[in-house]
DNA sequence: ATGATATATATCGGATTGACATATAGAACG
DNA sequence: CGTTCTATATGTCAATCCGATATATATCAT
């Protein structure tokens, strides 16, 4: 899954600018399985272009930098139905927390429960996402697809589940570190 | 969460070799959170021998190449623990077969039900690692740490959700995509 | 006997990240 | 009223990381 398909499934749904594709990614409803920075997403989008997947118009405006908005094309859209028809690749999962919590005893109670409730907080703000990617006050094209409404379910599902196991399991986790590093940290 | 704090991860737990080190990255406890090829690998460990966090024996072999065997020096152990006192990043987690599933309306009900399967399929094996780290024929020095359980219990708890969704809700994603997709590739 | 799998190290091109540079409008704060 | 923070908007760049490939051999299966 590179950057290009990425943009590919997110043009999609409407046209948009750099910019707009980052926050869909970060944000937006995207922002739960897909993350792309800037250093990719604009080479990604020159790209598309020299391939024709994408067109470009530009809008200029006074202060900002003029508006880069790329629409898909006919070729991109058959392109892009090329590579959902491809096996696809296992999900890729990467979490600081899970390795804080694994070596929950080589640190301080303080910084497991700061972890945690960072966590949860994040947790939070996903499910947060889903809620407001489901309001009809975002008018977003991708949000009436059934698809996209399937994905929203399962992620808050399974964000319910992560946040139902950390919050009945928060204590044990806690009890694992140790408070000496607590004491030697206050002290220094 | 560089290459290099994961190492430190590892072997904190005990000495290893690259491939060991792969391998508990792929297969063993660490693989559900964690996952680094031999691009960054081997590069990490020479970077963390010249700083002194890591030392290497070699162990000579006949046939295959010689084993290089990194162990944690007390450096790297206090260069860790500070790490795990940093604020922790949130998760990182990218899907295909979110990608695949948000966009089902585009695609034939053949690939859908292939990318379930696979996902369910996926699933299952990262269930069974849970299981094959718990169980004692394994008595790598990480699975007795508390921590290890810990989030063992969180990944069974979470992959079982994402799961049992999967199943409940599978022919729902699958009645969104078009069976003339199927036909057309059939006529191809 | 041929092929697949496992052990083991290592490199390399291309892709990606995270930080930085640039520029301005508008809101918040004391 | 000045300052600071946030948002809009595009883009570059060094450091890092991934995926594929190369090399070499033992073992197991068909």
């Amino acid at each position: 899954m590179n950057t290009q398909t990425l943009i590919l499934a997110i043009l999609q749904f409407g046209e948009a600018t750099g910019y707009e594709i980052k926050k869909q990614s970060t944000e937006g409803a995207f922002s739960y399985f897909v993350d792309i920075s800037f250093g990719s997403i604009y080479p990604a989008l020159s790209r598309l272009e020299a391939l024709g997947f994408v067109t470009a118009r530009t809008e200029l405006q006074d202060g900002k930098p003029d508006k880069k908005i790329y629409s898909i094309t006919e070729s991109g859209r058959q392109e892009f139905r090329d590579t959902l028809k491809q096996p696809v690749l296992a999900d890729k999962f990467k979490s600081e927390f899970l390795l804080v919590a694994m070596c929950a005893e080589l640190t301080s109670k303080q910084a497991i429960a700061d972890a945690i409730n960072k966590q949860l907080n994040d947790i939070e703000q996903t499910l947060q996402v889903f809620t407001d990617v489901s309001g009809d006050f975002l008018t977003e094209e991708c949000c009436e697809s059934g698809g996209t409404k399937w994905i929203i379910e399962y992620g808050r599902h399974v964000k319910s589940a992560a946040k139902e196991f950390i919050e009945n399991n928060r204590e044990r986790l806690i009890d694992l570190a140790s408070d000496e590093a607590t004491y030697k940290q206050a002290a220094e």
